[in-house]
DNA sequence: TCCTAAATAATATATATTCTTATTTACTAG
DNA sequence: CTAGTAAATAAGAATATATATTATTTAGGA
């Protein structure tokens, strides 16, 4: 996936923008986390200052931005009062499955929207769609096993 | 639907709430608003303050949070920062389609969770679902008529 | 009518995000 | 390689949304 993320960067100067170093270490902070939970701006925010240690939160946001408008990220909206944004391989969109306790956002393989337009849904009601959300908000796996065992 | 609303807010008393008239006027101000856009908080504010004119943004905030638990009304969060709330007439939960242009949103009649129940999707994953969103986003019936109208 | 827990207004504070402006830089055309 | 320019940046101020603190008031039961 890297590859495929390192080429979209690239081709961003056809667009006019500029692959200035801080954007490339933007792009990097998303490349290099394991994590399950995707960034928020703080986050990247942090992670890039390691390296550019004047980076101004605003050029994160800009970034962020661009990154989107060019689909190479996702923003995210959890119930939390922030955004998060993740890497998007696919060029396409995803759904999660977010724990209430550890805050891990697991990929779901399923949209909805399959089905409404199976169903005629949106062409019925006169509806253009143009995006959607889909979260799911519950309790993973490993903390429910936790759960069970500080129980016990 | 405003008898079973009042029903409802009235049967706060029991668990030890009290119905002072900021309260009410809140209540009221969504019984009044014919919008099909949920209200956001500073919205409510400035139509209860024109009857209680000293009334505080906390104030509407804090029951916004005790109308949400009593289920009376419910959160929606869509693309804006802001959330917006509604009223809650079943007492259950609503998805929607939200229009780019006029922002409206109308109550969709489908819940993408029976589909994933029937799938037995979370079991799988051994998942607990709790809570979960969806909303649809796009041009509405009317705002599209208006755009071939205002190209013609 | 009195009592008390609940609710309120006022104010301060927190947090997330965007705007403004002067300066710097990545790229391109020559 | 250089110079010109649009794009991007850092710094800091500003805005927007929401929450916390505290002293005072009030709803509703005893
Ligand atoms: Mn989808
Ligand atoms: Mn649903
Ligand atoms: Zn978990
Ligand atoms: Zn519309």
């Amino acid at each position: 996936m890297d590859e495929n993320i390192r080429k979209r960067l690239h081709e961003m100067r056809k667009n006019g923008y500029k692959i200035t170093p801080q954007r490339q270490e933007i792009v990097n902070a998303f490349l290099d986390s394991s994590r399950k939970l995707p960034l928020s701006a703080e986050e990247v925010y942090m992670k890039v200052k390691e390296k550019y240690q004047n980076i101004s939160l605003d050029t994160v946001y800009r970034n962020l931005a661009v990154l989107q408008n060019l689909k190479i990220i996702n923003r995210v909206n959890f119930h939390d009062v922030k955004s998060r944004y993740e890497l998007n391989p696919g060029g396409d969109h995803q759904h999660h499955m977010i724990c209430l306790t550890c805050g891990s956002a697991e990929p779901i393989n399923f949209c909805p929207l399959k089905l409404l337009s199976e169903n005629n849904f949106a062409a019925e009601k006169n509806f253009e769609i143009r995006e959607h959300t889909f979260e799911l908000f519950g309790y993973c796996s490993t903390c429910r096993e936790r759960a069970i065992i500080d129980n016990a």
